[in-house]
RNA sequence: CCAGACGGCUGGACGGUCGCCGCCAUCUUUUGAUGGGGGAGGAAAGUCCGGGCUCCACGAAAAAGCGGUGCCGGGUAACGCCCGGCGGGGGUGACCCCAGGGAAAGUGCCACAGAAAGCAAACCGCCUCGUUUCGGGGAUUUCGAUCUUCGCACGGGGUAAGGGUGAAAGGGUGCGGUAAGAGCGCACCGCGCGGCUGGUAACAGUCGCGGCACGGUAAACCCCACCGGGAGCAAAACCGAAUAGGGAUGGCGUGUUUGCGUGGCGCUUCGGUGCCGCGGAACAGGCGUGUUCGCGCUGCCAUCCGGGUAGGUUGCACGAGGCGUUCGGCAACGGACGCCCUAGAUGAAUGACCGUCUAUCGCCGCUAAAUAUGGGCCGUGGCGUGGACAGAACCCGGCUUACAGGCCGUCUGGCGCC
RNA sequence: CGGGGAGUGGCGCAGCCAGGUAGCGCAUCUGCUUUGGGAGCAGAGGGUCGGAGGUUCGAAUCCUCUCUCCCCGA
């Protein structure tokens, strides 16, 4: 079976959030931070196979940013490259967390992109090399 | 043309690729797929008022307390909002600003300065009268003194004109009047009271009287009038996993004791008492933990029930709704008729990236006019820059605050031309 | 959604309710003292009282609007 499309999936409570600040691995890039941790045990609600082709992926921009205009865009370019990057080139079965700072929002597209790709390499989240040679 | 006042509108456009959240239709077991259509604002903001809605409390309310509002009339579901007037203030003007009830109900305060800061008097000063052991001048003189006048001092009386101040000093200005003065008298202005006229009213005008008494501060306490029960969609209603705990029923299992409760049997002098069972309690025992003291649990299994947590659904978008025409009204606004349905998220959608154009700004040129030159304005070309404030969170009516730039209308002042 | 508090010299705070002088401690500077430093003594400088408007003769203080920060409850 070949490196598939992963399906994200929002993480949305304060605990996953919590959690993966606790236990994971952090990198800051100037445009981002990124956390990552190990998915946690499957509950009753998602089945081991699905916790295989998922990954989870979290948002948080604080205050520190701005007003609430510069918060929800600061998030959605952060939307953007994720929905670009991670689907193809993340490791499964991880959350992941991205922290939005003021540089977010004047960082040009494409230096962002490379910035979450720096930060998944430092923090050993890539797809598998595996896959990356077969491609 | 320049400067300004007021009111209203707008808040980048088009295209491409990739996405997000509801709705409708079809297919589909769930899931999902396809198609169609929709998807932030004038302030969505601040959360300063007023309501709807929901729950709680309450016999209806009233009073007290607390909070708020405060010229008059109107609008409105209501308002502290809006409209139109009145009064005061500012501006040449268009126009703008004002918490704008009551200070003879009471209390408090008015620093410094000043004679005095609030009951009005005291003080300095002014005027007048008197007295004397005072001093100067004049007159008379029997040279002892007497009379008179001025000044000083003291005492009595009359005054409030004046008294460096101060934000504010017991009406102001002028004339008369007086020993000196004073609303003491008069004229005008101000103030107060009463009447008349106009106006729904606030208020304005006018007439007469009073003769000045009544300082300011209520965004100091307070008084008067009016309004307000409390909390908020995380309100509230419904569904409801796992775990723990509660209750009921059944089965299995459980040592001792009982100043407890209860049931059955026996005795009874009918007050009780003996035995047995059940429940409760205590202890023992058991299990877990711990170095000790000690601490925690004490039934197990099955079925059912209720409360209720996470979570979910509803609340939740047809409403004091919007648009247009018309009628009434100076207006706010209201009536009638027609048309329309117009976001619904919940770690929170409504976007990300790219291209072209365009508003703006900067630089470099060109043209025309003018000029001694330079610079600026207008038009035009190239390059670069490059979109203000800001994101619905139950809904509505207001207020306040933020806002690059652009557009429209009405009006005012000034300059020039006809 | 609701409630509360703070903003005053470089720092930490009084003063506000009952309006007229902005004060205290530490810090800074100068002088004395000491061999020198510290401590002590004497003296000095330094504040648009977060911002705007209003009430008042007069505002850090009273009223309204606004900015920033902090805390609490659901």
């Amino acid at each position: 079976m070949k490196h598939g499309v992963l399906t994200l999936v929002r993480l949305k409570r304060r605990a996953d959030f919590l959690r993966v600040a606790r236990t994971g691995r952090r990198y800051a890039a100037p445009g981002l931070v990124l956390q990552v941790a190990p998915k946690a045990a499957p509950g009753l609600s998602c089945q081991v196979e699905e916790v295989e082709a998922t990954l989870g992926i979290g948002f948080t921009v604080s205050k520190k940013v701005g007003n609430a205009v510069a918060r929800n865009r600061a998030k959605r370019r952060l939307r953007a490259v994720v929905a670009d990057v991670m689907p193809g080139q993340a490791a499964a079965s991880r959350d992941f967390v991205l922290i939005g700072r003021k540089a977010t929002l004047r960082r040009s597209f494409a230096d962002l992109k490379q910035d979450l790709l720096k930060a998944l390499r430092q923090t050993k989240s890539l797809a598998a090399a595996d896959a990356r040679a077969a491609s």
